[in-house]
DNA sequence: CATGAATGAGTCTTCATTCAT
DNA sequence: CATGAATGAAGACTCATTCAT
């Protein structure tokens, strides 16, 4: 029982250094990537960046892409797991498509501008394998908004314009948040006035939405 | 008086031919760029599409990043073309917001997937000297629409809910338009749909512009 | 007769002017070369410099070589004209080598530091062909120097160390000229002082050379 | 206590593999550089001869040019080294001056004339880099030789004709030393008179010095 | 597991030279 | 003769990836 024990305990730390290890090369990576961008960094300078040697961060990441990979799979968990926060707390209704966003910019955009940097430059027009990644995780994230504006309407009994609309709906509302954080974080930093284009991009978002509601909730 | 310009018809001539090589160099780049990506096409795979030499490609663009740029110009003038089009026929109205989105994506995404591929994708997360440009053409296009709802604005009397909107409705606008592109075409190829998508994404931009508009327009 | 005459006319015309051109060229090429060194110019460029097209310097110069060549030979010619000048007006006597020295430094070094640079540096570590021709200028030179020399010792009726004497010490007196002109014109720009150094040089070349007369002048 | 540094084992044996290839490429450089010319020298020439990959020449020297610049060093310091300790062993003398020249001759450009070719030659006429590194080796060997005639004026109590003397006088040699080597050994492979030149030389060169001793020495 | 030297395929880019007009 | 567009061989250099220690 007891020698069962030191080794699980060695073994315990092992696991905890390995996760820590791949926790600072990925970060360095993204540093890197957000700073530099994804073609202009090297796998060296990854490496220094992490206080590692190459072939360690060859050890946790077969591929230069991996690393990029990775980073998109968190990124969209993050994201993912913010707006279906907001979606749970105010349960299919349209406050919850609007403090998703208030959220989006504000602890998100705001936060971590350099996972928006990567998310929504970096990892474009990349390798196809990237790329594939990119739309599974966008889709991924369409579809939550999908199922969310689906979930309003059944509660709300009501149609949209046609059977596409939904769909639609979300592609729009991540085009926009997409947009609107690279045009205000990334070209013009104006984070002071990020909070006041939040708004008014909610606003919009939930107009537009509106919009489609077909046919108009006939007030009876 | 005729012949004081013999130099003119040779001249002339040299001058046209000069303009198709270019025209062939620039088309063969953005067959590869859009097909293969840019980063996966080389400089020889260019020549070779365009049937010239190496040196001919550089003879007309001294790098290759040039070729993106060029690319990036000519798609970025060829939309704001298509827009500035609508908006006149449709003088300050929301009419012209809307004929300009459905021929986007009639007369131009279904047309030319390829220009959208390299506009919106392949042009993203390459050198910086590309996303200065794309940042350029990007900004441009977002004063065109920000200029076309300030016209509306003040024909109609109306004002929007912050200083910031007007831009930031345009940006939205791009954000929404890029995207559903992207979407419905590079991602799904679904241009049957591309229609009935088009116009749900049309009125969910002008729900979204009215729904800014502040104080709504009092029905008398 | 007469109509034999405005061919000529014209053809001494064409004459001219061809002459001018090769000088056009050559001289900006001699400009370039010096300024910016030999393989860091393109044809290009010394076309542009002699406001020409690359068709009409190749016209004149079969390759890139020939100009470097012809330049080494031109200045080749210009030093041995100049000392043959100064060797002739002290006929056989220690004073020619001085005058001479002192000609080089004042009337060439001082005038044409540009020339300096190409022969003593531009046209030094190309390729064969220029290597072999930078070898037969300074062959030459070399010989003028080594015949100056004999001349002197038959005059004296002196004789020198060894057979090899007089080649010899024709040697050392190129290279000295040769690091003083790079040493003081090339890499420390001291024009002001290069007369001072100039006679120095020339004291060290007088002293150097009595040195190797042998058996020594008994002064009886 | 001994195995509290295992590593090094292991280490300095890495340590010493890295020399030794590093030494091996420069070889290689060296050979090439010299038998076929540094421009007509490519890198991948030159890892072939060394027997590494192209990516191995370039973990050693980052740049083409570095290669050419190592040499550069090398040789420049092994010149200085030779000197020096000539200068030493006939401590402020002009036996110093005379046992240097002799020792250049014989230890040095009969022993390594591809050395000779690169440090009088193939280092010439390349890019600004290489240009000034040739110029500091070239200024720290006068400045040494400098020195030792400055020692020896101390010595001897004399002075010599202007405040520029001794410098010129360095430079001078300097310059026979350059020319009488490539004139013997690379355009004429005089070797076996190189010892009759190498006295001559090294003649002219102390009375050329003692010419410009002045006052002279009065006989006492 | 970590290291970092070694690999070499791949690419951009340059530029001397040619030749049809 | 002059022009300048076209050629394409050649070469420097990069960097993701591997693997012996």
């Amino acid at each position: 029982m007891e020698n069962s024990k030191p080794v699980s305990k060695a073994a315990l730390r092992r696991q905890r250094e390995r996760e820590q290890r791949y926790r600072t090369i990925l970060d360095a990576a993204e540093t890197l990537f957000a700073r530099k961008g994804y073609q202009q960094t090297s796998m060296d300078e990854i490496a220094d960046q992490a206080e590692v040697s190459v072939g360690t961060v060859y050890f946790y990441f077969k591929k230069k892409e991996d690393l990029l990979i990775a980073l998109l799979k968190e990124i969209g968990f993050d994201i993912r797991k913010l707006l279906g926060t907001e979606f749970k707390k105010a349960e299919a209704s349209m406050d919850g498509l609007k403090n998703a966003g208030l959220a989006y910019f504000k602890n998100f955009c705001l936060q971590y501008p350099e996972k928006i940097s990567i998310f929504f430059r970096e990892s474009v027009g990349q390798s196809q394998a990237v790329e594939k990644q990119r739309k599974r995780y966008l889709v991924q994230l369409t579809g939550d908004i999908t199922d969310a504006l689906i979930r309003i309407r059944n509660k709300r009994q009501i149609s949209y314009a046609s059977h596409l609309s939904e769909e639609l709906m979300a592609v729009c509302i991540v085009g926009i948040y997409e947009r609107v954080a690279c045009h205000y974080l990334l070209w013009d930093d104006r984070s002071e006035d990020i909070m006041t284009v939040a708004r008014d991009a909610v606003s919009f978002t939930l107009s537009g939405v509106e919009g489609l509601v077909d046919p108009p909730e006939t007030a009876d």
